[in-house]
DNA sequence: AACCTTGCCAACCGCCTGCCT
DNA sequence: TAGGCAGGCGGTTGGCAAGGT
């Protein structure tokens, strides 16, 4: 036996509201409030409606300042930046974008916000695919014993400067091509998870990093020390922007609205640590100049990580670092290292002691080169290179935005989210 | 012109939560 | 402490409009 209908069904009535139930409804809260209880007030008003209704009709449509349509980009990137943090919280959401509701949000999401982004990733996806082959083609003509970057340390002093550098990485050695293939997503993945692998690349970040990375075939034991901070430094006053950071809870990471190439000042006697900057992420470029993923360094140092997708890496790219953790990005630390299939096989030793920096002379040339050693029972040098270069630094969100009430209407500065909205923003660093 | 498809969005449904007694 | 009730919320539906055939 179900629960008991709220109101009597068949008294009320259902579908669109009318210009009159929507003045009296309007009139009467304006005046009086809705006196705490909905479900007596379309008895109040005269209006055979159910109290359910007639609070939606308020909240979503009726209550002052509300904006329907004409979302901005930036709206937009903060939907997208929460749903990636927080999922199909819609009202969480729209307390997040004032005189948005959350029935709004969630249909925008749903009919048109999802399909732009989809419609970006197969692009990309496709982009991806022509530039892999070429990679490929590129190689074979190259022959294997030609490499794009020299690796020895003794070259490294001699390089041109910040001749590769100026761009994305993407396009160092490979120009972006017309795409031509027709698009092809991958059937494997579901709405949800393409719009991840989407957003990740567009510069945003999961919390649940173990999901993503499961989907890669990682050991979700091996995941459970990684953290993401969310930066509390720098944030742009001007700039409107919510978030939060939990240490225990990882939630809001990070979106990078674009991408800004900065320079990171190297010389060959400081640590890298000193270098790469805390709070920021970075693209790993392999040594031909394949994008592998981001790395994020953390703010106090520990536990950044190179979530590796091996989607964009060819067959002779698996040995490089999949995932590093609890890594502190200074002098002799090491880095444990796992294949593609999760399991945890080498570990790199990444310190300055071992790092042979690219010699940049200028601050002002965006990217660096960090040589990751990768220790062998010979003592070998089995040198790779990575190429880092810096993105924009993200966009944060401060917890100082006042909560717009979205469940009541009245005074939505003066009164607090209800329980649930306020745990929720709570848990998530919003409130 | 008629029919069909698609997109949009207002409104509803039903479950969950928290408050009150 | 348990049960009832109202509020809150996310998923879903249904109707309308626009576009396509």
């Amino acid at each position: 036996m179900g629960r008991a209908p709220c109101c009597d069904k068949a008294n009320v009535k259902r579908g669109p509201w009318s210009p009159e139930e929507d003045s009296k409804l309007k009139s009467y809260i304006d005046e009086n409030g809705t006196g705490g209880n909905w479900i007596a007030l379309p008895q109040k008003i005269g209006l055979k409606r159910c109290g359910k209704s007639c609070r939606l009709r308020w909240l979503n449509y009726l209550r002052p300042n509300i904006k329907h349509g004409g979302f901005s980009e930036e709206e937009d990137n903060i939907i997208c930046n929460l749903y990636i943090s927080i999922g199909s919280r819609w009202s969480i959401i729209a307390a997040q974008l004032p005189g948005r509701t959350d029935n709004d949000i969630k249909n925008y999401w749903n009919t048109r916000l999802k399909k732009k982004l989809l419609g970006k990733q197969r692009k990309e996806h496709q982009s991806r695919r022509v530039n892999a082959h070429l990679k490929q083609e590129m190689m074979k003509k190259a022959g294997n014993d030609v490499h794009f970057m020299m690796n020895t340390t003794a070259d490294n002093n001699n390089k041109t400067n910040g001749t590769t550098h100026q761009n994305h990485p993407q396009n160092l050695y490979f120009p972006q091509p017309a795409p031509t293939a027709a698009p092809q997503l991958d059937s494997a993945l579901n709405d949800h998870t393409s719009i991840r692998k989407l957003l990740i690349k567009l510069g945003g970040r999961f919390s649940d990093i173990q999901d993503h990375h499961l989907q890669q075939g990682l050991d979700n034991n091996k995941l459970k020390n990684i953290s993401f901070y969310t930066p509390t430094q720098d944030i742009p006053s001007t700039q409107q922007v919510y978030g939060g950071h939990d240490p225990h809870n990882p939630s809001m990471d990070w979106f990078s609205s674009s991408m800004n190439y900065s320079t990171i000042n190297t010389n060959n006697n400081s640590s890298c640590a000193d270098e790469l900057l805390l709070n920021n992420s970075y693209d790993i470029v392999d040594d031909d100049g394949m994008n592998m993923h981001d790395m994020l360094v953390s703010d106090d140092g520990l536990n950044s990580c190179f979530p590796i997708d091996h989607e964009h890496l060819g067959d002779d790219d698996h040995s490089m670092p999949a995932l590093c953790r609890n890594t502190k990005m200074e002098s002799s630390s090491v880095i444990d290292h796992y294949d593609q299939a999760g399991s945890s096989s080498t570990e790199l030793l990444y310190g300055s002691s071992s790092m042979a920096m690219e010699n940049e002379s200028s601050s002002s040339t965006p990217g660096t080169h960090i040589d990751i050693t990768k220790p062998s029972s010979s003592g070998g040098n089995g040198n790779s290179w990575v190429h880092v270069d810096r993105h924009m630094r993200p966009f944060m969100y401060p917890n100082t935005i006042p909560t717009v009430n979205t469940t009541t209407g009245f005074g939505s500065s003066q009164q607090q989210p209800p329980p649930q909205q306020q745990r929720v923003l709570q848990e998530y660093g919003l409130n």
